[in-house]
DNA sequence: GCACTTTGGCAACAGCGTTGCTTAAGTGGA
DNA sequence: TCCACTTAAGCAACGCTGTTGCCAAAGTGC
């Protein structure tokens, strides 16, 4: 079964066909209402909650695994409600015990862990001329990976064929019903809530293109559509050892974008359109950039990197990630972009210059310097964290509101 | 000094700080779980969560009430619970019955409204050479306002004796049973999690002070401290219509800062040292700054307020504030401070047109120019900020993770 | 071999919002 | 005047949540 059913609706949890005896997971309800924003909770979210929290949980242990204990001490729930909650889990297929652990003096621990082969979620990384898929487990491994050339220029019938045909060429499990979602990536600005394209810049012709409906309509699979750099933070949050920090993601390319992931959570901003950081002013009145302002810390950046003065446009990056720290208070930056990856240590240097000069001089001792560090991932990045676009809302975010998935059932 | 039994436990649900879920613990031990951080949620939370957000669309409404029907609209939960949890509300005296609406056909609605004197708390502002204090009640309006001078170079004690002596002399409500705690605010920077006072400007003798357990002894109340400009914003938060907007309010007095408003929640960032607005480059290389760094926005506006240029300052303000806006995707930008207050008009006018460059360069259409304004309550802003630290846990943040307050009892 | 510790499940339980139905209190047409 | 209809709100029973109390399982150590 290549193709997916055209006429399947993907938006809403389309009630199962009556016929389709879907085997042993249990569809629990037929998500009976649409929760305005901000709504109030039942037990349903109550159980989705804790259900996530856990799921986060198991995910950051990795393969070593959890005790129920540790799970508990960890969410402050009772041993039995977490024996219950993993009960449900290990129904569903989610989650399952992993042999036992050393005794401490009485009966050894039951070890749990996360069964990666449980779910999968594609990520899309649609970049101006390259298209890269990529085939992750419920654990965030990346179990396939393909690139191919991509034409933005070519419309989105083109655009969509490619991926379709990327997509074919992916192991079969990205076909099964195990297949949560498709992450999809693009140069912003766009907007996440909607779905829609903006002014890419250098293809106006996509401004306004539903690409989200467009692709799940094509796919026949739920889509999620953001900037590149937010999925490429996204991505980086889950290697976040605490999973609650704050970090930022600079990403120096072509152009120069940002993630931002404050509290361990993707910031996108009132309408999705956070981390334009390419046109931070960063010198009054300084010399005019591409996009009508003057001295925007991208041209200057880009300038010096083009003169072949690397040290000086890490420099000037460096006294915009100071910036950044200050206002946000974030704990990390991490940097990334072809034009970064060219001369890393240059960059890295340059950046950690400046933010522990700026460390020096507020002489906090606590607040000492902010570490840099590239990011990790490498090229593939933006399609790992594009399926975490996905995949995160399984997983309980530290601080997050009500209702996170929860044992989400697969389609 | 006062009535309250110094022993006594305040009890109820400490003022938890908004934004985050720290438990942020009353000086006496918490009743029923430490709750581990990011943790499960049971029954009394989803009951706190829910009587939260229930609280927060009533006071939402103000004095004209709700229905039932809108309130459970509102939620999307049944109008059945919102029966039950408005029940429970009434029975804690926070909520009343007043009156019914026209019929629109059948029988007519009951409106709801807050009890405003169901509860209180005690603002207070600490600045460098005055301090002023407020009681406000459940509705967030300002029952009374002291001023007095300060001198926060006469040390604790002599501060401490000033605070008490203020709070004495406040109503005969301030010092009544229903009040829920204390918030202070003060120049940053400071340590709102631990309480602590960091390097205020001009004070370095405070350095490292714990004024929010030094104050919680001496009141026998809860306390929460925060900075100014969070406080402020904090405040003005609450005048939003929607309530769940993201605005950066920034403050032009003797220094430069801001409070960052994100979606409805007062961002603290990860050391809650966030909103260090004054500090940011804004041009490279430019002239040294009192603060080491060179060509901080704070210096340039104040250097040219200073020479009677005032038209240039809220130009440099607008650039800043306009890379506010593209970095984090803001909705509005309010000002404030002795400074602006001077010359409002030139600066709201200033900075607007930054932001209607900026928005005419972008030309999304949709998303126009950011509006600017003078934010509302003038020298009084911080203190009454200051107590919505403590009723701010009481009603549910738009987004709030679980355990919003709920129905805190007094003692 | 026995006391002790640690782990984890079973059963009963209190409390949450939901469902189904009834009552209250209006409007409006015959 | 009466009766059908609409809207509002409460009562009772219910399903499901995590919690509590208790007990069995499975180790360690003297």
């Amino acid at each position: 079964m290549t193709s997916h059913d055209p006429d399947e609706r993907v938006a809403g949890p389309a009630p199962a066909p009556p016929g389709d005896a879907t085997p042993a997971t249990s569809p629990r309800a037929a998500a009976p209402a649409p929760a305005p924003p901000g709504g109030g909770a039942g037990l349903p979210a109550l159980r989705g909650h804790n259900a996530a929290l856990m799921l986060g949980l198991l995910r950051a242990a990795g393969p070593a695994g959890v005790s129920r204990l540790e799970l508990a001490a960890h969410t402050g729930l009772t041993p039995q409600a977490v024996s219950k909650i993993l009960a449900r889990l290990r129904v569903d297929g989610l989650v399952a015990e992993a042999g036992r652990r050393a005794s401490t003096g009485g009966k050894p621990p039951t070890v749990l862990r996360l069964v990666p082969e449980a779910r999968y979620a594609i990520g899309l990384h649609l970049d101006r001329d390259e298209l890269t898929a990529v085939l992750t487990d419920l654990a965030g491994r990346t179990v396939a990976a393909r690139t191919a050339p991509l034409d933005l220029g070519a419309g989105a019938s083109a655009v969509l064929d490619t991926v379709a045909g990327q997509l074919a060429a992916l192991p079969d499990e990205a076909r099964s019903s195990r297949v949560l979602g498709v992450g999809a990536a693009c140069p912003g600005p766009l907007d996440h809530t909607a779905g829609v394209l903006r002014r890419v810049t250098g293809f106006p012709d996509w401004d306004g293109f539903p690409l989200r409906d467009a692709l799940a309509e094509r796919l026949g699979l739920p889509v999620v559509l953001d900037k590149d750099t937010n999925a490429a933070a996204l991505g980086l949050a889950r290697r976040a050892p605490d999973g609650r920090g704050s970090f930022a993601y600079l990403h120096l390319g072509t152009g120069l974008g940002a993630g931002l992931v404050l509290g361990g959570v993707l910031y996108r901003g009132a309408r999705t359109g956070a981390g334009e950081f390419g046109h931070q002013v960063l010198q009054l009145d300084g010399p005019r950039c591409g996009c009508g302002k003057r001295g925007c810390v991208e041209a200057l950046c880009l300038d010096r990197a083009a003169r072949g003065e690397p040290a000086e446009a890490a420099r000037i990056l460096g006294v915009a990630a100071a910036n950044l720290v200050e206002l946000l208070d974030i704990d990390r930056v991490l940097l990334g972009g072809r034009t970064v990856l060219a001369r890393s240590d240059t960059y890295v240097r340059g950046v950690a210059g400046a933010l522990a000069e700026q460390a020096r001089i507020r002489g906090d001792g606590g607040t000492s310097a902010i570490p840099v560090a590239v990011a990790e991932g490498g090229a593939q990045a933006v399609a790992d964290g594009a399926a975490h676009l996905v995949l995160a809302p399984l997983f309980g975010a530290p601080g997050t509101p009500f209702g996170g998935g929860g044992a989400a059932e697969p389609r």
